[in-house]
DNA sequence: TAGTGGTCTAGACCACCTC
DNA sequence: AGGTGGTCTAGACCACTAA
């Protein structure tokens, strides 16, 4: 296979806690501790490998936060049975995703306008029916091809009456432009759905086509809402993807 | 609001490290740091509350692993404009969730036997067309009610060929219960589609309805693949949820 | 040059677990 | 009682940044 360096290299600018994490999975991955048994104990591995057990300790931190060990109070560093079932997707800015993978990604606003808030957008963003709000929906495209369709209810804010136009168009940065409020507090949430005839056409799909359905809200300081987001995906050009265990 | 204990009480059980990085999140959400600001530089903060400076690193290490502060060498500790566009879900495993929402999970094995690899199997699997592998059908449900439709393909270890039924047949389960070896690797697929009308039967929704489709891979410690696993969701049913910035 | 965060050390005390 | 991980300290040196 490859040279093993089991050891730690104090000259080497790659700090002593990472050789050690790197070196511990390797040891780990080779079968030398197996799951469910432990490491040796944190004063012990600082011995061995001449390093202080702060530095092991770090070492070992970064590993537990990667669930590869799980320390017990008392008892010693386990060796965790990876546990794939627990598994963690991340979905990032749509505009860094599409630059990351070499796409370049563009947007168009369909629409924007004040309207009066019916029941379902006031109880959202927890305002009087009627109140104005600021709606807005464009779509966003990967390679001229449509991908998203974004829709976006915002509270209004008597300040800043402007509409303009955005770059990149997320929920935050418009929340942010048009009301004077930083949002601290994020909730989202991540459905499937059937697109209607009119999203379809939209993202130039068949209808009833599936599609992601991401919901988010957001919250001031105060823990009101200041904006109301969805957004749906196409189901045949997107897709989550989560990596878990000993990787290089 | 409440009342604020803007020190450190080092005679409590609580650790000072997490009472800091609690004080900090407070006085960011409070505005005594905007985003965009510095915090003091650990030396001052480490003297303003009479502690030590490792301390400080530990608490700013935290609220930086929870993205509310970014560290910069030799310039300071930014709060962060919090980014609501970058989330994370997480996909837990289906027993364990079910139970923490206080729902009762089961399961029924529908299938399970031999097959031959055909080319897409062989493909997955890394193995030569028309060896055996293990298939296994299932049905998850969530009081009586079913949710998910699993399949699995496993790689087939000659040294045990029983297919006995397990309790929580997660496709890491079955695996280690008919292979000697342990997964370390995983890729998990997160994507949406429509059901068949068979799908949808087994699950009792309408056809062409959305539901999520999880795909897994599992490798051991030679890279190769030790199993393959698809998952339908139910989409009426179930969503994945994410909390960003600074809750209670 | 002065200040910052990043790393590392050699101790210390504690709560917890096991024998 | 002896070993374990969890916390904390008071220093130290470094690389980086900015004036």
């Amino acid at each position: 296979m490859e040279m093993d360096n089991l050891y730690i290299d104090k000259s080497s600018v790659i700090p002593a806690y990472y050789q050690l994490m790197k070196l511990l999975e390797h040891r780990i991955r080779r079968g030398d501790f197996k799951p469910g048994e432990t490491l040796p104990s944190e004063t012990e591995i600082a011995e061995t490998y001449g390093i202080s057990r702060m530095t092991v300790r770090r070492a070992i931190s970064e590993l537990s936060s990667k669930k590869i060990v799980s320390p017990q109070k008392g008892k010693g560093t386990y060796v965790s049975l990876p546990k794939f079932n627990e598994t963690v997707f991340e979905l990032n800015d749509f505009f860094e995703d599409m630059k990351k993978k070499g796409i370049k990604p563009s947007s168009r606003l369909i629409e924007a306008k004040h309207l009066p808030a019916d029941k379902i957008i006031a109880e959202k963003l927890q305002i009087p029916e009627n109140t104005k709000y600021i709606f807005f929906r464009s779509i966003l495209y990967a390679d001229e091809e449509p991908l998203v369709y974004d829709t976006k209810y915002i509270v209004y804010a008597k300040q800043r009456p402007l509409l303009e136009e955005l770059s990149n168009p997320s929920l935050q940065d418009v929340v942010m432009a048009h009301n004077n409020k930083i949002p601290i507090k994020s909730l989202r949430i991540l459905q499937v759905t059937t697109l209607t005839e009119q999203e379809s056409f939209l993202l130039n799909v068949a209808p009833m086509s599936a599609a992601f359905l991401v919901e988010q809200l957001l919250y001031d300081q105060n823990d009101k809402p200041v904006g109301w987001g969805k957004s749906l995906y196409r189901g045949d050009r997107y897709q989550l993807t989560s990596r878990g265990g000993i990787w290089y």
